[in-house]
DNA sequence: CGCTAACCGAGACGGTACGTCAAGTCTTAAC
DNA sequence: GTTAAGACTTGACGTACCGTCTCGGTTAGCG
């Protein structure tokens, strides 16, 4: 998800100044306090770039747009990222799966991170397509997870994946974004629940 | 969803010049087309000024934001307003009710007003406000139609209502917003089966 | 000076509504109260309009252009027109005269009045024209009495009336618009007898 | 009389892109030359802009305000300073004074800078304050030529010098303004003599 | 007494320019 | 040769008034 600047230490650099990680940690805390405070659609990279007493086109010389300024403060935010569980049963891997999912709506950052980012891929075609990219990889990790199911038999071979996984992330995501109620972690064992029942029970036929 | 201007009618009216309704009609028209070639995110009332040959004061004088334009235009575009299913059964009214739901996705001007709309809702957190109003008007319909389903018996009585509201919005919002796959409405049946087992089944109960 | 709407009562008339004179003064009265309150630059038609609780349309009936507004409201302020003087000797003719003029600086109304109707003239090529006819008038009045004083031997034959009404108006002039110091009728003795001297003792000859 | 933002050089800089010279020449000439064709009323920041080839922020960043900017190209078109003549007698004095000052009127750019700032002054109170600073040190150049005539016993001691400048630069500006009569540098002599006359003969006693 | 002219209010309309803001690019000076 | 500073072009923002216009309604005088 990220255009992670620590990367470029890795090309060769034959000499000069080097880079003031101290203006880089002062870019991200700043972009991560004004996403808190005024919200993705004020934030502006003229804002940041005075916040962290720092240079306009140093902040563009590391990020391309604010999405990825954005990205990036997320990724800071988070280190420990949500791993592909494997428990062995769709329950769990399910439960296992929404609960970290669910997690993330207790975040104001990364809600605000992930809300903002959602809102510049409809507004950008450009930054669209990076973003579905990441999308992709999210549900790369549920279709995997209900792939094994099907091989072990816990729902029929004939079920929509894609269907699926959209029955996975959509409530989350149209929670997240439609604000109308708090995403608590207790939701999602009954999210999960339901889910199991109707995947189960009933085999979704691919048209 | 609409701040319709046509229902200033009603106030009462002293004297004053009337309103034209061809310059009206051309900045809807303006409106739609923009939002079809470049799309919400390029969509700026001077350029909606310029194509619908209006002053730009005309454009404020009758929509007061960037959204609210949109979403009259949305709204004239689709006079026909989904109607409150009542088939009798919860899975005749989920069926229909979807099935309407994922036309929406087939209409390239609803579909690009309605993404723009979220994605508005997520940077304008003045406009999130009437935004969530709208998108609860929408889920009343669907909490009545699921309500009539405990009273017939069909779904337990302990069934939570908002969670399950949000498995027929979720999947929907969430492939028009990730944009993962097209809506099919084809597709909705499939999403109304699964539901239907899932909720039958098992109860999800209130926390 | 005044484009005095008065007049429009000579052309024949067959019948129609009488003009609103409450509208009328409160426009010219509304005209008074922004002028002093704001000044000349900042005063506005539309201004007028909504402090004299009156339709715009009915100011652009009767004043064709801010200054007229404003030459109308100056007239108002003072029914009293300055009499040509003719006491018989020049220094009695220059001293009322001057001593008139500066009065005019005493009132607030009509100083802001004429400093913003000469801003105009330098701003606006089409009042410009009137303007300097009103000048003219004014003009002329000094002109007949120096041309008597001549007549009468006071001063030289081959003075420059030009040059010697120049040097009456100026300084008076010169005073209201650069505002360095308040323009006090005791002053006007001060001028005429600066004036008398230089005039007598020598005569400006014609180039 | 100038906001130059030359003076700008002597603030501290660590970096950053110098100011584009040509873009500042080109702008001042812009101003000039809308100054003559249409007036200092019809000019605008958004014309300037646009003839010079330069962004309207542009224009901002150096000149707050339109005053400020016609001040400057004022200044630029005469880089030859009125110089504060010093000859020894009060008659060598005024007559080298007047006859710079007339000689302003001959020049169309400079006449309409002066006539559209003292405008400006009567519309803008803001603007009305550094305004008559620049009078000030004008009149103060007058107020000294004067001084020293009264110490030479050129003219009596109780003269009321305030009123004498007022008398010197009363008629330049008067005629400047009204228009009624072209500003001759012949003319500056005829205004001296009387004003030497006027002066000696007669002490305008302070009140 | 009704016709008709002229008034008045309200306010919509196409315009123009305002001054602000942020975007993203580019140039220079310092380290 | 990166970094900070900041000048630059661009383009849209939302506001304020401009002067014109179209209404609905009122108020006279004339015939």
């Amino acid at each position: 998800m990220s255009t992670n600047p620590e990367k470029s230490h890795n090309r060769p650099r034959t000499g000069g100044r080097h880079r003031n990680e101290d203006a880089h940690h002062s870019v991200l805390e700043a972009t991560t306090a004004l996403l808190l405070e005024n919200g993705y659609g004020s934030l502006t990279i003229e804002g940041v770039a005075k916040r962290a007493g720092v240079a306009k086109s140093t902040i563009y010389r590391w990020w391309k747009t604010k999405p990825d300024l954005v990205m990036d403060a997320y990724a800071h935010e988070t280190a420990t990222r949500v791993p592909e569980p494997d428990t062995g049963t769709l329950a769990g891997d399910l439960t296992t799966f929404l609960t970290d999912l669910y997690r993330i709506g207790t975040d104001p950052t990364r809600t605000k991170a992930l809300t903002g980012l959602m809102a510049e891929a409809q507004l950008d075609p450009a930054f669209a397509q990076p973003f579905r990219a990441w999308i992709a990889t999210r549900r790369d990790i549920v279709t995997n997870l209900l792939t094994r199911a099907t091989t072990r038999g816990e729902i029929p071979p004939t079920t929509d994946l894609t269907h699926a996984t959209d029955l996975v992330f959509g409530p989350f995501w149209y929670r997240l974004l439609a604000g109308h109620a708090p995403l608590d972690p207790a939701d999602a064992e009954a999210h999960a629940a339901t889910l199991l029942h109707g995947l189960k029970a009933h085999s979704t036929e691919q048209h």
